[in-house]
RNA sequence: GGGGACGUGGUGUAGCCUGGUUUAACACGCCGGCCUGUCAAGCCGGAGAUCGCGAGUUCAAAUCUCGUCGUCCCCGCCA
């Protein structure tokens, strides 16, 4: 006798129907004369009921204990009056069981299957089985599969094809540390686990595949976060004959299904685009979070504090500075306003930032002293707030400067303000606020290697060609990021399809031409043989995931996620290897080890 | 590489600041008993932690100090 149902679809239009379930023990309840089991499966849960009258079964129901593994046959029957319970999609039913076989026992869970309380994340991890057997998980993994499936089918319709590519490939120098794989066949030698797709899609461009996507696992060996995993899922689109209105319609048409078909979230198309030079000056960040619309954005003073008796900001101007500010109005403060040890903390999140200090000015301001009426009135001007007078006025907004290089005091005042909207749990107008970030420079300046390094990645083109011999950190990219709340989802670029303007770029990155034909060869070979110009984008798909099951970390939206350190509690990866593996591989095998 | 938070029965927390009436508290879970309509069942009883680990200060350390390990958040890093 098999299953005929799932615990979580039963409802009245079962009633009366003799069905057999198969599930775990959720909770059991028992009153002595009858035992209540809440049977969970994948879909739900549903109340099944011992009777006293049924004496062996009875008995043998109350050995039952949390997580037992039961198949029960039993009659769907409509609760009695005043025990139905509205809480459970299947609560107007119950199944008074007939026959139950205990497919397995359990030992006592390590923690309790509820929805009411969470246990400490490693030992979630350690036994990931048991917590992925929370609802809140299992929905999780569930809407997962729906994400991945929507944009198979959307993209297969519009006429992409997902093609594999591997992931034993070739190390390639910039960009993240790689995971290497040694080769035994070859001793001595190294396979790289994919940082992405990047060069296969460019190939199979020249190919003539025209459309190509791929929902595919990428590795970079760097430290880890809330939204990142050394081994993590994008999807990976790119399209030939297009420029970034064409790829930028597809991803548009991309997200705003999935939002429509997994949350019900109808999203306008176009979404708003924003300059990167306005997102670094008035969010401090190139991933701006713009569900709180206008609240703090970053505002420079400099010109009206340039003159000011306090040092600290007139000597930061004349150093080749600026002073900056972001300012919070009572009415989203709320009535407490800025205790000292709050100002404090906010002060040491600011230099822990890297800030010097961080000066605040409101009716109480120790700094407000150093200005004039005039000045003061000014500065309030700035930020939009029309300030009459120098009597205390409790309506004037709480500002925050910081007076430093525009690199610093933008990223601390960025920083600064996600910062206080958590604190001050300020609601955000919008749920969901896509934003592309275009305008990119194709080059940042590395102090670090001396060098100019591609802020995107190498094979990104620029917009115009000619710039390529003047000053290299004015050269616009043809690269665009899509953000969402604040979040990275993904990056893409228009990509070069001439060999010439590819080397080019390589020598302008102080890649050698030996290193590039040795790291790159196969790709400017490539491009020689008729490319095709094209573009494309990788999105996070568990960033994307996250956001949409409203979850803070993608560790509860991947099934078996790693720790901090990349450590897998449930396997206990990495771990060491015997020396034969090793010997195999033929790599060194130090004195002291088995 | 750096900054910060945390670590107390099986689980989640309180206690720590201000060391000693603490026999380390509470809730959940677990075990036993009672109970025929509960649904995070209820009532009664019980078992279970030398407070991550190590050293130090002290007459006395869960509590103070240092080190160490682990987890988490952030900076760096992540083209």
């Amino acid at each position: 006798m098999k299953r005929t149902h799932y615990c979580g679809e039963l409802n009245l239009k079962n009633v009366n129907q003799k069905v057999i379930l198969c599930g775990w023990v959720h909770t059991r309840r028992d009153h002595g004369g009858v035992i209540f089991i809440d049977l969970r499966d994948r879909e739900g849960i549903v109340q099944v009921v011992f009777r006293p009258e049924e004496k062996d079964l009875f008995i043998r129901a109350e050995k039952i204990r949390s997580e037992y593994v039961l198949q029960i046959e039993g009659n769907v029957s409509s609760r009695p009056d005043g025990t139905k319970n509205p809480k459970l999609p299947t609560g107007e039913v119950e199944i008074i069981v007939e026959k139950m076989e205990i497919l397995n026992t359990s030992e006592v869970p390590p923690f309790e299957i509820s929805s009411f309380s969470v246990a400490g994340e490693e030992l979630r991890l350690k036994y990931r089985y048991l917590d992925l057997r929370r609802k809140k998980l299992k929905d999780n993994l569930i809407i997962r599969h729906k994400l991945s499936h929507t944009v198979r089918k959307l993209l297969s319709g519009e006429g992409f094809i997902e093609i594999e590519t591997p992931f034993l490939t070739k190390s390639t120098p910039e960009g993240a540390r790689d995971f290497l794989v040694p080769s035994r066949l070859n001793p001595g030698t190294f396979y790289a686990l994919p940082q992405s797709p990047q060069l296969f899609k460019q190939i199979l461009m020249v190919s003539g595949v025209d459309r190509y996507f791929q929902v595919v696992r990428c590795f970079r060996d760097e430290d880890l976060r809330a939204d990142r995993q050394p081994e993590f899922t994008q999807i990976d689109i790119e399209m030939s004959f297009v420029d970034e209105e064409d790829v930028i319609a597809t991803v548009e048409k991309l997200l705003s299904v999935l939002m429509r078909d997994i949350l019900g979230v109808e999203i306008k198309t176009p979404f708003a685009r924003m300059d990167y030079e306005y997102a670094i000056n008035t969010y401090g960040t190139d991933k701006p979070d713009l569900r709180y619309r206008d609240v703090m954005k970053i505002t420079d003073v400099s010109a009206v504090v340039a003159g000011s008796g306090f040092k600290i900001f007139s000597e930061a101007v004349k150093a080749g500075g600026c002073v900056k500010c972001v300012s919070v109005p009572p009415a989203v403060d709320g009535k407490a306003g800025f205790s000292r040890s709050a100002i404090d903390e906010l002060t040491k999140f600011a230099t822990g930032l890297g800030a010097k200090g961080l000066a605040w000015l409101n009716n109480s301001s120790p700094i407000k002293r150093f200005f004039s009426d005039g000045e003061i009135k000014n500065i309030y001007s700035v930020i939009g707030y029309n300030r009459e007078g120098t009597q205390p006025d409790p309506a004037a907004p709480m500002v925050f400067f910081i007076a430093d290089k525009k690199e610093t005091a933008n990223a601390v005042l960025g920083a600064l303000r996600t910062e206080i909207i958590n604190r001050l749990k300020i609601k955000p107008v919008l749920e969901y606020e896509f934003v592309w970030v275009v305008n990119f420079p194709l080059f940042e300046w590395s102090e670090e290697e001396k060098r100019f390094v591609s802020m995107h990645h190498p094979f990104t083109q620029p917009v115009d060609e000619k710039m390529l011999d003047g000053d290299l950190s004015k050269v616009a990219a043809r690269a665009y990021d899509i953000v969402l709340n604040g979040t990275e989802l993904g990056g893409g670029s228009i990509r070069i399809h001439r060999t010439d303007l590819q080397e080019k770029i390589f020598s302008i990155l102080k890649i050698s031409g030996s290193e590039a034909k040795d790291r790159f060869g196969f790709l400017l070979e490539a491009l020689k043989f008729g490319a095709p110009p094209h573009g494309g984008i990788a999105l996070g798909f568990d960033r994307l995931c996250a956001i949409l099951c409203g979850e803070e970390s993608i560790r509860d939206v991947i099934a078996f996620p790693k720790t901090q350190k990349g450590i897998c509690p449930l396997t206990g990866a990495p771990d060491a290897v015997s020396s034969k593996q090793l010997k195999e591989l033929s790599i060194e095998v130090k004195d002291g080890e088995k």
